[in-house]
RNA sequence: GGAGGGAUGCGAGAGCGGCCGAAUCGGAUGGUCUCGAAAACCAUUGUGGGGCAACCCACCGUGGGUUCAAAUCCCACUCCCUCCGCCA
């Protein structure tokens, strides 16, 4: 949610929202309801006052002298009902409005179109095609079984077997240790959240066609653990001392993935489900940017420690998305591709769905909304896409990389005979 | 699935339809006392909104309703607890 007050009042804030190519009417029309909804509330607000003075006014009246009061006190309240239902619709429709209004992408970030992200940096030696993409080294070695998944569940849907799922558990195990080592708290969360939590992360309404319902829309299934993990401090306002609060979730992750047809259809690269390790932290609003580097900083030691070739790109102000004022992504070499594809991405939120969660700090001076945000600590199918091309061995098997080894037991896996 | 009980401020816990934004205890913060500390005593201590100064408005699980007036009465919903049944 959107700052109204600092809307109307601060031309940066506005332009900041602005260079997310939203329409300017959607602003305009935004502040003039806001406009609307302050006057007639004023005006509710005087009746208000009135009929509290008449109504204190009659109950330190005689009995016998009442009626007359009484009956004056009737007229301001019939007054008030005519403009109560006003001042209800306006504050409902500035709502639907404000809701849409994306948080304003940071000063910092590089302007421009969509994919005019900026290379931040570099990190290790591409290398040509391998001899098998990902898909078929994962077929071959009997990894990924998608076409019985597709006559179960549809398009976009894998069977994980044999040694892909030892992978994937060694994954999860060294990733949640590595980040338990950085203060970060294991969760498994609910992955069902009601449209009151899908809309206080942030996700609705601009996200809601990415997004599976079940039980008659009653709910949804989270695309990432972000969103039961920002509820987890909901309403609340914390200690400065209770801060930050990091959080490591382990969950299964849908995504409809709407509007990407033909894309990406090889392979575990794009599915419905798949399991992520998210980070998450809820920091003092002084130290948001802080929090970002860190976040940043742990995704690439992993990939390092994973060995891939990566970059990092700062994400241009159109391709942000509604929710973060600056994101990172990390992309790392695909060679059959021949180019960098998005493995994680890390964001400030500042106190955008903090706002709409109601999650403060109470600190010397006053109490103000924390700061939140979140990266990608490993998300499994495409971490094993990276893997079954930069791992192969000259045999058509893997070699596991050495991080994974005590986690799995495995130094290779061997082409099946 | 059936039957009851509950939801109040940082925590515990009162609260006759008007004098309750809310008793009391505890916690926290500041002060007195002390060489220092403890104890004791005094004071302060919710959130949001409009003007943004005085002041005013709203909030006692959520949403409706009754009333001149509701934490207090009525209805619905959500959540928690206890008991019974069922499944693991």
């Amino acid at each position: 949610m959107i700052d109204l007050r600092r809307l109307r009042d601060d031309a940066d804030y506005r332009a900041g929202i602005e260079r997310k190519r939203v329409g300017a009417d959607l602003i305009d029309a935004t502040l003039q309801l806001d406009d609307e909804r302050r006057r007639i509330l004023t005006e509710i607000e005087e009746l208000r006052a009135r009929q509290n003075t008449a109504s204190k006014e009659i109950g330190r009246t005689p009995a016998d002298a009442r009626p007359e009061k009484i009956a004056a006190a009737t007229a301001l309240k019939q007054e008030l009902a005519g403009k109560e239902p006003v001042l209800a619709e306006l504050e409902r429709r500035l709502r639907e409005l404000a809701l849409q209004i994306p948080n304003p992408a940071d000063a910092s970030v590089p302007d421009g179109g969509e994919d005019d992200a900026e290379v931040v940096r570099t990190v290790g030696e591409t290398g040509p095609a391998p001899a098998f993409d990902h898909a078929a080294l994962a077929e071959a070695l009997g990894l990924v079984d998608m076409d019985r998944a597709a006559q179960a569940s549809g398009s976009r849907f894998a069977y994980l077997q044999h040694e892909a799922v030892l992978l994937e558990l060694a994954l999860v195990q060294w990733v949640v240790s590595t980040l338990v080592a950085e203060g970060f708290v294991p969760v498994v969360p609910p992955v069902l959240v009601r449209e009151s939590t899908m809309e206080e992360a942030g996700f609705f309404p601009t996200d809601r066609n990415q997004v599976y319902d079940v039980d008659g829309g009653e709910l949804f299934l989270v695309g990432t653990s972000e969103i039961p993990l920002s509820a987890l401090q909901r309403g609340e306002i914390l200690d400065v001392a209770e801060l930050p609060l990091r959080y490591a979730g382990v969950s299964t992750c849908f995504r409809r993935e709407a509007g990407t047809y033909g894309k990406d259809t090889r392979g575990i690269f794009r599915v419905h489900q798949f399991d992520k390790v998210e980070m998450f932290s809820f920091v003092h609003p002084d130290r948001s940017w802080d929090e970002l580097d860190a976040i940043l900083a742990i995704e690439e030691s992993l990939i390092q420690r994973l060995g891939f070739p990566y970059r990092v790109v700062d994400i241009a102000a159109g391709d942000l998305g509604a929710a973060a004022a600056k994101k990172y992504d990390v992309e790392v070499w695909l060679p059959s591709e021949g180019r960098y594809r998005e493995l994680m991405s890390a964001s400030n939120y500042l106190e955008y769905s903090a706002r709409r969660l109601g999650t403060r700090v109470r600190t010397d001076a006053a109490t103000r909304f924390v700061h939140t945000l979140n990266g990608t600590a490993c998300a499994i199918s495409r971490t094993l896409v990276f893997l079954f091309e930069h791992c192969q061995s000259s045999d058509g098997g893997l070699v596991v990389p050495e991080v994974l080894r005590p986690y799995c037991g495995l130094e290779l896996v061997e082409p099946r005979g």
